[in-house]
DNA sequence: GGGACGTTATGACGTGGATCATGCCGCGCG
DNA sequence: CGCGCGGCATGATCCACGTCATAACGTCCC
């Protein structure tokens, strides 16, 4: 139970969704599952796509570094969501990094067996067009917020859309499942660490978030949704 | 020869690349070309989602809107380039709005067409996901200069997408082959009419761009690709 | 030919947030 | 155990840009 079956995870994909279950176990019976420490980089901008990767467990940022060393988180990947994938279709190097933001572990399958599967089965290359959607529009709302709101307000919604995606209701509101930075926050945002320390700490104050030993909690989501909105409060 | 066949124009859009001349001739005949004046919107964000559409000529801007009212473009489209494609294969409406940037001609396909069309023909899936992985890179590059770049830098690195897709080389350097004004520019990069228009005006007399009765010509890529990337120049 | 508008242009001014600097706390590790 | 490092916290500056105001110019249209 440490380690279930790959092909029951793969399951619950939404990428596999269509796929018979024999197929399944076949591709599964490819992959590995790795596990990478804090900081450790699953691969690299510009590195040869070779892998199709999903989390299995713990969280794992897609950045892309400035040349001046700032790192732009563009997305923060959570167990079942796969990432790699665009790379491995388009037969591209992959256009950003992947880098473990806690201790993780994930699941890997190489290029060959799933490109074969894709031909097969349609359905695969589908859901990730789908998937895919999805991120683009994700991606064209950080744009639209970096480019017109303030750093209050796209924090505010940062922290709306992890919690949407994955918080969990607690006793004291709605608590992020992970341990989340002001480092990695700013580098969501835009940033920097001192303006998202500033930012958090005052919302502290004003009981808008709690900090549970690294993880936030979210009492107060309407103020946030405010927030993020820009409205006077 | 002042309106060509649709089928033909379809022909050569990637996206049917593997689609066999009947069909695709079915499918035009089910399209409409339809003309739109400048500031004329051909849908809006939140409209059902009911075309596919392919810019036949003109230039038609993506974009969403602030609360403030502040615009923002997330893409700038010319002919031969679909758009809503996404909204339509998801049966979502429509995540932004789509107006025209000029006097413009946009062929509308309906939707049931096209999705029974994608249905038996998969290789249309797949070059849709291959666009939507290719948009989705492009967001992820703004993504990247509106969080660490200058104004200058993104306005530099705007010019030069552009020019990259369709510059064309004339003798004073390559020329924007479309009308762009400074607002539509800011609008690109996150920015205020002003600042793009101060930047540009400097960069007349200084001979990195120059304006051809409000089309740009960029004679010194290198010097924009030294600003784009921050450089001290 | 003369408003009305849209676009480019330029200056003055204020400020949000980046930058730099310094200190505190908790924890893993030698 | 104590040192070092990663993560918060907070203050003091500074400057790139946004904002506001004003103006010149072209062109469309009555």
């Amino acid at each position: 139970m440490a380690e279930s079956d790959p092909a029951e995870f793969l399951r619950d994909i939404p990428v596999f969704a269509g796929v018979p279950n024999d197929e399944l176990q076949a591709l599964a019976a490819s992959a590995r599952a790795e596990s990478y420490r804090v900081r450790e980089y699953v691969f690299m901008e510009g590195d040869a796509a070779d892998w199709f990767c999903v989390v299995r467990s713990g969280r794992i940022k897609i950045l892309r570094q400035s040349r001046a060393g700032k790192e732009v988180v563009l997305e923060l990947l959570g167990p079942g969501e796969p990432f790699g994938g665009v790379a491995v279709i388009e037969g591209r190097p992959y256009p950003a990094s992947a880098q473990a933001a806690q201790a993780s572990v994930v699941l890997k399958i190489p290029r060959e067996p799933i490109v074969a599967l894709a031909e097969r089965r349609p359905a695969i290359i589908r859901e990730m067009a789908l998937m895919i959607g999805r991120r683009l529009r994700d991606a064209h709302d950080s744009v639209k917020s970096l480019a017109v709101d303030s750093v209050e307000a796209r924090l505010a919604a940062a922290l709306l859309r992890l919690a949407e995606r994955e918080g969990a209701p607690g006793p004291g509101g709605l608590a992020l499942p992970f341990p989340l930075t002001r480092q990695t926050l700013a580098d969501m945002t835009g940033t920097t660490v001192e303006s998202a320390i500033r930012v958090v700490s005052r919302w502290q104050k004003d009981g808008i978030v709690r900090d549970d030993g690294g993880r936030l909690v979210l009492p107060d989501l309407d103020e946030l949704r405010a927030l993020a909105e820009g409205e006077p409060g």
